[in-house]
DNA sequence: GAGCTATACTTGATTACGCAAGCAACTATA
DNA sequence: TATAGTTGCTTGCGTAATCAAGTATAGCTC
């Protein structure tokens, strides 16, 4: 498609890439583990997360999703025993979502064909250095690094 | 979050960077001209094609929607009347999607502001120099052109 | 031709969100 | 201590997308 700038070249290819290597990671990921995209990585930031848990609010916050999205998201995980509830004292509007023994395995057992799938899709398209450069450019972008730097 | 490798990193901010950026845009995009992403997409699509029409197969392939995704927005668009059915003789399986005069209209107003929300939100974080390597780079990632070059 | 497979499209059911509205609990101000 | 405002969470409703299944046409092979 000719009558492009080079800003909407990249927006497009931008966007077609996020289409196309979501579609083809959450397929996997759900025929492997059951789990959605969004799942996963609610997972992995509680994973990673101080006492494995978080307030609702701060997961919604971190993986850009909405109060109401994470509520019905944290249900299905919370019915697959994945992720638990916790009263929060001090506070009695929040609630911390903890992921259980199995979800913690779960996760552990997830990441890895989930990352080798990452790499294989996206990663590996890159040298070392191309990798640290497109991060680097990536993080420029609004909102791109909430879900890092959560703790130190 | 540490004890993440150069690879996820660089994907997890390809993917909050484009849950935040599709936000903005779409919502902006439906206050302004009360069109979806989605819609406008397929719109430029059409816009940039011989005759201003496309197969409705081709229009899922370009976009990396589904077919039955195509049938139902195009359902939308043509109510709208900024789209129109055409039979194709010579093969009666297929009907084309074209623009109309309301539809080249529209699609000519909606790409101003919207071009300029690109800029904003993505392009304006780089130089000139930058935004062609990431076009490049991300030129390398899977179905990243799948809109470019239909015609010439 | 008669059948087979492939292609273009549509339709029904389901799903994963978002938004708006509501409730309950915390905080600040008077 | 009342009152107002804010915050965390949930619920109802709408919507854009998917998949699976169905229909109709094309084209190939015998």
């Amino acid at each position: 498609m000719p009558a492009h700038g080079v800003t909407e070249t990249a927006w497009l290819r931008f966007l077609r890439a996020h289409a196309a290597i979501t579609r083809e990671l959450s397929s996997r990921l759900e025929a492997l583990h059951e789990l959605t995209l969004s799942d996963f990585d609610v997972l992995v930031q509680l994973y990673y997360a101080e006492g494995r848990r978080m307030r609702r609010i701060d997961i919604a916050r971190s993986v850009l999703l909405t109060a109401s999205g994470i509520t019905r998201l944290l249900d299905g995980l919370e019915s697959c025993g994945l992720v638990a509830k916790e009263r929060c004292e001090g506070d009695a509007r929040v609630t911390y979502a903890v992921l259980t023994e199995a979800g913690v395995k779960k996760i552990e057992e997830a990441r890895e064909s989930h990352n080798a799938d990452i790499e294989e899709l996206f990663g590996s398209r890159f040298s070392l250095e191309e990798r640290e450069q497109l991060t680097e450019l990536l993080g420029r972008l609004p909102l791109a690094h909430t879900a890092e730097a959560c703790s130190a």
